[in-house]
DNA sequence: AGCCGACATGTCAACAGTGGAATGTAGGGT
DNA sequence: ACCCTACATTCCACTGTTGACATGTCGGCT
């Protein structure tokens, strides 16, 4: 039910059509909370329908645009004050080391450094995205820097426990 | 749709009823793949039809005892060695984060000592599992004791980034 | 003999997310 | 004047996940 707040905290900044939402969901937050097209039309409907949002103005082909009533920042508030309960984690790569006893050690070794080479090349891909950024002083920034951060420190993170797994493996082999 | 390879994984080590499987995911893997009872049992249904499972036995109450059959074995070992894509990476955490801006500093400030704090009490948590699981010398808990290390890395990297995440925020105040 | 708790399976409605297709308009460049 | 691209919305079918409900039986204890 996060897709919700998403939308809000955009709007929050300023009024947007689906379209410009698109937009900033592909850029900004692809790395932090996805959404297709269907999901964001359809959820505009049913935020409007329930009071958070209003259709602030209409444009050309169409447009509407949205803009966030008091009602939706009062939810949006209330969203990121509440202490949200401990968010479901599903980890693919978990789950496959779960079962990394059905290959034999080499093939298992194998996945894990490769773990550990896909988690490197995030690390420099979010270094790159460091490099590019222009970071202005609007207070957008600053967030956005603090979840790049959380990023590289986590990808930082995979990598080294992948090599030291490796080890692990290694030593129960012997 | 990796909920049919953890089935897979818990079978290729020994035959079990959809029961017996609803206990280990309840157990071992509710950490990293959680899943119901409804899931279990449909999942188990359209496996067997696939081919990949077979009913092995018949029990008391109805029970039904599920093995994996030698095309299910290659399945889950193709899983295993296949390198997935890099799997999509939904962050609550950060979602909140990127909206940070909409709360006063104290509050924002507020809620990253809430995260320092959650993640060291499921830091600690784990460490608890740690002492408290006997680690045999089967191979399972070598597995096991992997993605314990990731979990515990991994918290001590959120408590560690959420402390950091708060100095940069009183900088970026001054 | 009777009962309770553990064993055991099945079904259903609802929501969230994915991916693709259909449709149409406005505006800028040639 | 024309066309192409970007703008813009809507709908649909399918999979995965959740939670609740319904149903029934075996085995051991009193």
């Amino acid at each position: 039910m996060s897709l919700r707040h998403a939308m809000l905290g955009l709007l929050a900044d300023r009024p947007a059509s689906g379209y410009d939402l698109m937009k900033r969901f592909e850029t900004s937050l692809s790395n932090v909370w996805p959404a297709t097209q269907s999901q964001v039309y359809g959820e505009l409907g049913k935020l409007t329908k329930a009071g958070l949002l209003e259709v602030a103005a209409q444009g050309p082909r169409g447009r509407k645009e949205y803009a966030i009533t008091d009602e939706g920042r009062a939810e949006l508030r209330r969203w990121l004050t509440e202490a949200g309960p401990d968010p479901v984690r599903r980890s693919e790569v978990l789950l496959r080391v779960f079962f990394l006893n059905h290959l034999t050690p080499v093939e298992a070794t194998a996945y894990l450094m490769g773990e550990a080479e896909r988690a490197a090349g995030q690390h420099r891909a979010l270094e790159e995205v460091e490099r590019n950024v222009d970071w202005g002083d609007d207070p957008l920034s600053v967030n956005g820097r603090l979840a790049l951060e959380y990023g590289m420190r986590f990808m930082a993170m995979r990598e080294e426990w992948a090599r030291w797994a490796v080890e692990e493996l290694g030593k129960a082999r012997r």
